[in-house]
DNA sequence: GCTCTCGGTTAACTTGATTTAACTGCGAAA
DNA sequence: TTTCGCAGTTAAATCAAGTTAACCGAGAGC
């Protein structure tokens, strides 16, 4: 059975509170509540958590301070933070680094929900940018972190869209990579055109792994690609 | 013991200028209060103050020209102006520059804590130039206060925009600086120019950076640059 | 005051990454 | 074996980043 993702919520308004976390757990997350920024730092401590919620506007500790401290610990479970609309865009707009998101109030529970949903997904498909992740293909190595992808005398600096594409490949080395989640882990959206944007990107990195003819990328019709190595 | 953060607000309406002194103070600021522009401007000079909010609307002097004039000495406190509703958002657009933001009256406590703390922790972005910050890069050693990099047989002094810029990819080494963060902390504001700016400043640093190989500032395309370091 | 220098910005232009679009061909199912 | 949707290719369009040089303002030194 798989775990439960766990949730962190941070809000001051209990009746808000208490919704969202009712709504969260009917909907299969574990969910703490926490009604103030000490308090959810302490939460945060002395449990661990896959996904936090932070009301900006809290008593005692407000979110953005309870963020900074959670991320001198922790760099990378993904933050949302609940904020007024009266806020203005680009204020927020600084908050939006490193995964972390925000959205104003009011919302819809299942807006919320989509929201971590999309989240989570992009989260657990791709590592993170700072994460050391290295693959041997055949003859080639693949540095997701360095974006650099290599073969005996031979180097290529990898674009973003390339890197990412070449590590879910790789993560299913001779299996199927299939198509629909690629895309949503990549472009966030299945849809015609980022469908033949990832077919130029596969054209690419077929080019990248010519030297070494013991390495193919195959399609599988109608399911996705699949990376062939020895 | 943290040294408290020094507000000064500025408020001709006697009222609202006690009840915002009094929850500022409440929330840990050192808080003075001004009853005009010309006693701002005063109060100004006469101490030192990590962030300053000014109603716009004042007898005597207004906040913008009070801005204007705290302005020719001091680039870099953040400014929060209080504004009535009726203004036109883009007459208050043009004080967005700079790192300075408003707020439209009514708005409620909370809301002007959690809009402080979000410029507060913007301009944190980068450490005061007194305080000691080294890194190891690579085969270079960079001093954030000396603003020098070094290599075995190499330094370079480097200018403050530069200074600021490695900063801050070395705070994210090997993971991401994202440009719009780096130019909100640097500049104080995202736009074109300040974008291009930012391209000349990189391009400088990867000049001073070229010594060693293994060293480098990758684009992440449509994010931000990271610091390759091994 | 005048001029020089320096840090920084602006501007125009080049290069690169990604998406869009149109067209081609293959494969599976009827 | 025809048909249709998926995959592959290519080129153009778009947008982001990189480069270079001119420009500008402030402070240093005359």
């Amino acid at each position: 059975m798989k775990k439960k993702t766990r949730i962190l919520l941070c809000e001051d308004d209990p009746n808000l509170g208490m919704l969202l976390k009712d709504y969260l757990i009917a909907k299969g997350f574990e969910t703490e509540l926490a009604v103030d920024g000490n308090e959810g730092l302490k939460t945060f401590r002395r449990s661990s958590f896959d996904f936090l919620i932070l009301d900006v506007m809290m008593p005692q500790k407000d979110g953005f301070t309870l963020a900074a401290e959670i991320r001198q610990d922790d760099k990378h479970t993904p933050i949302l933070f609940l904020t007024a609309k009266s806020m203005k865009e680009d204020t927020l707009e600084g908050f939006k680094a490193g995964g972390d998101d925000y959205m104003t109030k009011p919302f819809s529970m299942e807006e919320l929900l989509a929201r971590i949903q999309a989240i989570l997904r992009r989260s657990a498909a791709l590592p993170d940018a700072d994460e050391v992740v290295q693959f041997t293909i055949g003859a080639y190595a693949f540095d997701y972190q360095k974006q650099k992808l290599s073969s005996p005398g031979f180097e290529v600096k990898l674009t973003t869209k390339e890197n990412e594409l070449m590590y879910l490949l790789c993560k299913n080395k001779n299996g199927i990579m299939e198509r629909g989640y690629a895309l949503k882990a990549i472009w966030g959206d299945d849809n015609y055109f980022n469908g033949r944007s990832m077919d130029v990107y596969i054209a690419k990195l077929r080019k990248h792994l010519k030297n070494d003819p013991a390495v193919e990328i195959i399609n599988i019709h109608g399911k996705g690609f699949k990376l062939l190595v020895p």
